[in-house]
RNA sequence: CGGGACGUAGCUCAGCCUGGUAGAGCGCUGCCUUUGGGAGGCAGAAGCCGUCGGUUCGAAUCCGACCGUCCCGACCA
């Protein structure tokens, strides 16, 4: 633990982040480059986050299931755009038992392939239909710029994998995932406001058919991905031959859906929330909800002890999570650092002035006020201030993308100012033509983050790079 | 893969120019003292100076090759 201060946001945002993550006890780099460890605070979170999920997932009716990590090479390559989408990140296992292997083995770096290969066994008919599976693995995609959490060469998620008879109910499914299971867990878990669209064309999933996904706005103004959710027709079921028996007596291919969401969610909770002082985590993932930190000298050192043993009690019980800090080698003052480092929601400080006055003090991390309860109130005052610090926190991040967001920008120049001083999001109309997306990130570095799914259809205006009609509002920003 | 920088204690780095006993801060261990916003004292452990080769009586230091890491560009959940 470093007792120097941090880089601060708005110096060096990426070494703000690097720091922080490190710090914290979050994750570190391995040996392996590109690859982390995820360290137990860091995994902690991630836990709860994939409990959130996994919950939402199986609410929605799916089951999970476990295909495994290598996909044989000839079975990869039968997706002609999934391979092309990913050849240059794809690890192969050439080697093993001692000797050349007869046929390369992916690494998997997304596994519709291998899972669909299977689905042709598993779909002879409608009444098998629909399949509604998900797994919890580790991908590998080889990044040559890595960054903890958001760009890795292994990471951890869940990759969902449906099969569904017709495309009204594929397309229902890609969007249920998208609001029921991740906007609600981002946004009233997570307390990060999203965006919900869809992506342009240059920027779908290899082999999709529409892509949607949920942007967040960061406290440096990039976008990141925080989450994505696959329309993907009929194409795999083509290529990998999975045919069955329709209602009609008539052969058919199923529509399929993939979704996704990694511990790349982990960095979102880091960098939309974290202030100079730290990390800033919203209670419902939070390892500990509450640390309770004793102050005393010799003689009253019992008392103390006894007094933030049975408050943590009264708070368990409330299920909440507390820990007492009773770590005798370090003082007070560089707990409070180090929780509020840690991003602990709330902190008690109990000492001789407060059992004197029959109280505790609190302090909350997200605004670092600071007031003293009286004992009886306590376990009830503690539920009341986790739930405004999750709201407060998603309202604050919320007020921030709003803040942040240019709306109908002036001309060309405003936009492309904006973007590249990646003020936040810009929305602004478009031709719908690939040339003027890559003539804007040529110039900003800014890229369509999404089309929002709640843009109105009858809106008119011309692009902000040509001048054509407009034929959609996407959202800009640059992007993680 | 292009451009740039750097490899010395767990971490951050000094020493290299001008060759001659391996250094600092933080962290770590022990003891003492302290405890309401990152305490202090004393003692201690800790190093293949990235690797290999060359020059030299002698190389962390000079030369070469290799390996690795980091930063900037093209790719990305």
């Amino acid at each position: 633990m470093s007792t120097t201060a941090l880089p601060t946001q708005s110096s060096d945002f990426p070494a703000w982040y690097g720091e922080v993550v490190r710090r914290a006890g979050l994750a570190e780099n391995s040996a392996v480059r590109g690859a982390m460890v995820i360290k137990p605070y860091g995994y902690a979170i991630w836990e709860a986050i994939q409990r959130e999920l996994d919950d939402r997932i199986k609410a929605t009716g799916h089951e999970n299931f476990y295909f495994p990590l290598f996909v044989p090479g000839s079975v990869l390559a039968r997706e002609g755009e999934l391979v092309e989408g990913f050849a240059p990140e794809v690890a192969v296992v050439t080697q093993a038992g001692g000797k050349k292997l007869e046929e390369p083995l992916a690494v998997r770096p997304t596994s519709e392939a291998l899972i669909w290969s299977t689905y042709a066994r598993w779909v002879e008919s409608y009444r098998d239909l629909p399949l509604l599976y998900n797994q919890w693995a580790n991908v590998v995609r080889w990044e040559l710029r890595p960054r903890l959490f958001l760009r890795t060469s292994e990471f951890l998620w869940q990759e969902g994998h449906t099969a569904h008879e017709t495309e009204a109910e594929a397309v229902a499914e890609t969007l249920t995932i998208l609001h029921d299971v991740y906007a609600d867990t981002i946004e009233n878990v997570l307390a990060i406001p999203v965006l919900r669209g869809r992506k342009s064309e240059s920027e779908r999933f290899p082999g999709a058919v529409d892509t949607y996904t949920l942007e967040a706005l960061m406290r440096d103004g990039k976008a990141l991905q925080a989450a994505t959710s696959h329309y993907l027709g009929q194409g795999f079921a083509r290529t990998f031959d999975v045919r069955y028996t329709g209602r009609d007596g008539s052969e058919r291919y199923p529509y399929a859906t993939s979704w996704g969401a990694s511990t790349r969610l982990v960095g979102g909770v880091v960098m939309a929330h974290g202030d100079d002082r730290g990390l800033r985590l919203p209670p419902r993932v939070a390892p500990q909800q509450v640390v309770i930190v004793p102050i005393f000298r010799d003689d009253d050192r019992a008392d103390v002890l006894q007094t933030a043993a049975g408050v943590a009690a009264e708070l368990r019980a409330a299920r909440v999570r507390v820990r007492v800090d009773d770590r005798g080698d370090y003082r007070p003052g560089f707990k409070f650092n180090e929780w509020e480092l840690k991003g602990a929601p709330v902190r008690i400080e109990i000492g001789s002035r407060d059992l004197a006055a029959g109280a505790v003090t609190v302090a909350r991390r997200d605004s670092g006020e600071k007031r003293q309860i009286a004992l009886p109130r306590v376990s009830a005052a503690v539920e009341e201030l986790l739930d405004d610090i999750q709201r407060s926190l998603y309202r604050e991040a919320l007020h921030e993308q709003k803040r942040r967001t240019l709306h109908a920008p002036r001309g060309y120049e405003e936009m492309v100012e904006y973007l590249r001083d990646a003020a936040g999001f810009v929305e602004a109309p478009w031709c719908g033509r690939r040339e003027c997306e890559i003539r804007v990130k040529e110039d900003s570095s800014g890229t369509i983050r999404c089309l929002p799914l709640d843009e109105e259809p009858t809106r008119r205006g011309t692009c902000v790079c040509c001048g054509r009609a407009a034929v959609a509002f996407p959202v800009w920003a640059q992007a993680y």
